[in-house]
This record gives structure tokens, sequence and C-alpha cells, in this order.
DNA sequence: TAGATTGTTAATCGATTAACAATC
DNA sequence: TAGATTGTTAATCGATTAACAATC
């Protein structure tokens, strides 16, 4: 069950353009709100009954509640475009933001920590389909060594740096415990990890050009209970 | 970022100052930025060594990465009072924070769908030190019903609109399959459940006044796909 | 044509950063 | 006092929304 990395998500045939990269009309500063928006656009878009084919930037808006100006400008972004009085096309929408996001583009991940919350993660259906591939699962506690999880045999930390000079994949997804969190990450970098995806409840402090993304997961809760204050 | 259907429109911007004194330049409402750095704040200060007492903006700015002005800010909003030369007090700081956002008042939760994910939110230890207190678990898959996670029984789904409006919980935690979101969010709603912490990758659609937060974990994948991109 | 939608510029709004006097 | 930091205003920067001609 080896995967090949140009993977293909599961919305059916698609013409692949040969130029991998940008044209010169994009810019190289995309901020974190553009991706995070582009990225729920493609998400949601790609569970759409494939046989929806036009799909125009009012409606779009009121599925994501933004204003649809901001629909148009996010597409003119990733160079999608539209016809008046009809909208765009669901499929050249997709092939657009994937291209311009580089999914399915070598996207090789370790997981490392398998505790509740690191084995839903290998298990989690829409990374497979998005291009993420998961190559390899780390934990350090003896009973999950050696055991498999999702298909994925667990290995021992101590073998987590080889394995990625080996296998080189690019990305780490860091589900560990608190304490072991920063030396962990700083292995992974060491090992040649270019970018982690930190699910541990911690701020890390590693070199310039890793790039880092955090999922804190309990950062959500401020936001919720502050809209439950009285008013 | 910011996928957040923020559907709070019902209710109007709150009240910051209870003072009787109306000033222009006080904001009228906190955004989820805003909302989003304090959380930030609190939970990184809240694993501190307690014996460190104070506390600059610069130090503090450069654990989140932020600038000092914007800490300073944020720290005036909430009403921490800082002395020159010194810092801020760091018991202070947390005391302010967790009021502000009304962490710990009245945030019990219901779990639905415990399959992976959900039994990881049931177990994560970061939730109860937040005051936030899972009161019910819900499945229903005839094999987990009954059995217990972390000391909750998981009851049948037939059941959950019964247990809110007795127990009352204002939180709903949902990590369900997509295909059964959106009926059972509705559900939720009618049981009287005012605000949903969505895990599972679907938009939702649901009555104004309910508040929507939702954690779709893919969405950090196109940002770290973008930052892999060659340059 | 009539109506809806795109594409784009201008206006507005909000968030971030710079600057600096006041303070300890 | 000297140096560091707070508190706050002004300036800048970026994101969102309004407006509307062009298009199908």
């Amino acid at each position: 069950m080896k995967q090949k990395t140009t993977s293909r998500t599961s919305n059916g045939p698609r013409k692949l353009h040969s130029t991998g990269s940008r044209s010169r009309k994009m810019p190289r500063h995309v901020t974190h709100t553009v991706l995070e928006r582009l990225m729920h656009y493609y998400v949601c878009l790609s569970k759409y009954d494939p046989n929806i084919e036009w799909i125009s930037s009012p409606h779009l808006a009121s599925q994501f509640r933004v204003d649809d100006t901001q629909v148009r400008k996010d597409l003119a972004l990733v160079g999608v475009k539209g016809r008046p009085n009809t909208g765009f096309r669901r499929e050249q929408i997709l092939d657009s933001i994937r291209r311009f996001l580089g999914l399915g583009r070598n996207l090789d991940a370790v997981i490392v920590g398998v505790g509740r919350l690191g084995s839903a993660l290998v298990a989690y259906r829409d990374f497979r389909e998005l291009g993420l591939n998961i190559v390899g699962l780390f934990d350090n506690d003896p009973r999950k060594i050696g055991t498999a999880v999702s298909g994925h045999t667990i290995l021992p930390t101590a073998r987590m740096k080889s394995f990625i000079r080996r296998r080189k994949p690019r990305i780490a997804i860091l589900a560990c415990p608190v304490f072991v969190a920063q030396i962990l990450a700083y292995e992974l970098v060491e090992a040649g990890i270019c970018a982690i995806w930190n699910f541990s409840p911690t701020t890390l402090q590693l070199p310039d050009g890793v790039f880092v993304r955090n999922e804190h997961i309990s950062i959500g809760l401020g936001e919720i209970a502050y809209h439950l204050l009285p008013s």
C-alpha cells in the first residue's frame, strides 16, 4: 500500500496542468486569513454533489458567511475566471485552489505521539483525500510500540530521526504530551522536517525557516465562553 | 483563519465596561482575533512556573510572536494594570482574562459522537482545568452505548434531547460523522444548547443566536502545503 | 431585452506598529 | 539618577465592504 507522492483527491478525473509553479500574477505573500478561507472553500466544495457544475459568488458567500465580493477576490487571486450571470465552474475552483495551495504535492508526514488524539489523526479520512500521506507513527510507550493503528506500525521515538532521514517526509504532526513536545520538535527539525503541525498545547521554540502551525484545541473555548456571558 | 461561523447577531454587541461613562474610544465588541490572543496568553501563562510573579510585555510578546504594544493593549482591555519598569503580575493577568472571557462560569458540555476524536476530547486534560465540564456522552453505535469512556457512560442519541432539557448544559461538542452532523446539531439547539463547538468537517446551518465555532482540522493543511511550495 | 452576476476600483473599517511622555 | 517598562496617541498597514460598469 505504497502511495505515490502525487496523489489525486477522490473527486474524479481532471486535467493536470504541467506547470507546478505559480504564475507571475500571483503574490508571493498570502496571509493566513486568505489561506484559511481558500482551504475552507476547497474542503466544502469538494464534498458537493459533483453534478453541481456552476456556483455563484453570492451562493458561496452565504455558505461561508463572508461577503460575495470577498469570494470573487479570493477566486481571482487563485486565477479562477467566472462567467457573468452564471458563476464559476466548481471543478475549476477546486483545481485552482489545489494548485495554488500545493495540495497533493509531496505531502508525506509522520505522526509523533499516538495517544487518543494521535490515533484519531491517523484515521482522519479527509487527510488522505487532501493529499496528506501518513508514512510513519512514533511513540515512546513500550505497550504501543510494535502495535498497529490504521495499518501503520508504531515505532519507538529512538528510531524517528533515522526513519525521517531515510524516508524524507517534510511534515510532522505533533500530538505528544507537552513535556516532550519541545525536545521531539527539535529532533524532528534536526532530521530534516520542514513543517510542524503542533497539536500539543505548548509554544515551540524552533529555528527560523521551520514552519509551525499550532492547533491548540482549547483556544476555541475562550471564544465560546465569552459568547455565553450575559450581555 | 477564519472560517469561524459567528452567528451572534441576535444579542447585539456586548458592553465592555460597566461604568456609566461611554467613551467613544471603547470598542463596542471584541473580535475573534483578540479573543484568541487572550486565550493564548491564558493557556500559556497558566502553565508557567508559579514562582514567576512578574512578566513584562516584551517578554510575553517574544513568547507569542506579537508586538509588545499589542500585548499591553490586550491587557489593558481586560483591565490588568502594570507597573513601569517591572511588568504585569502573572496572577492578575490570569484572573482578569479568566473573568473577561467567562472561563469556569457554568461551562457544562455534552459530547456528541464518541469516535476516536470524541474520546480524545473527553479525556483532554486542559478542558477541566479551564472550567469545561463534560456532563454527558452520546453516540448511536450499539456497540458503544453503555460502555464508559474516561468515567462517562455513553448514552444513545435518542436520549440526547431529554438529557439536555433536564441537565441544561449550554455547550455541545460535535464530533460525529458529517452525514449526521446537521440533524444532530439542530436537535441540540431544539433542546436548548446555546453554543456548538463543531469538530465535524461540515458547515452547519443553524438559527441566529446559536454560537457556532468550527474546528475544522484539515483547514490547517492548506497553510502548511502553501508554505512548503518552492519559492 | 431584463435580470443576475462578474470584475474591479473606491471607501471604510479594523488591526498592527511606531513613537514617546510618564512612571517606577 | 539611569534604564526599563507602561500606557496611550498617531501613523500605517491590511482586510472588508460598497458601488457600479461590463457582461452574458
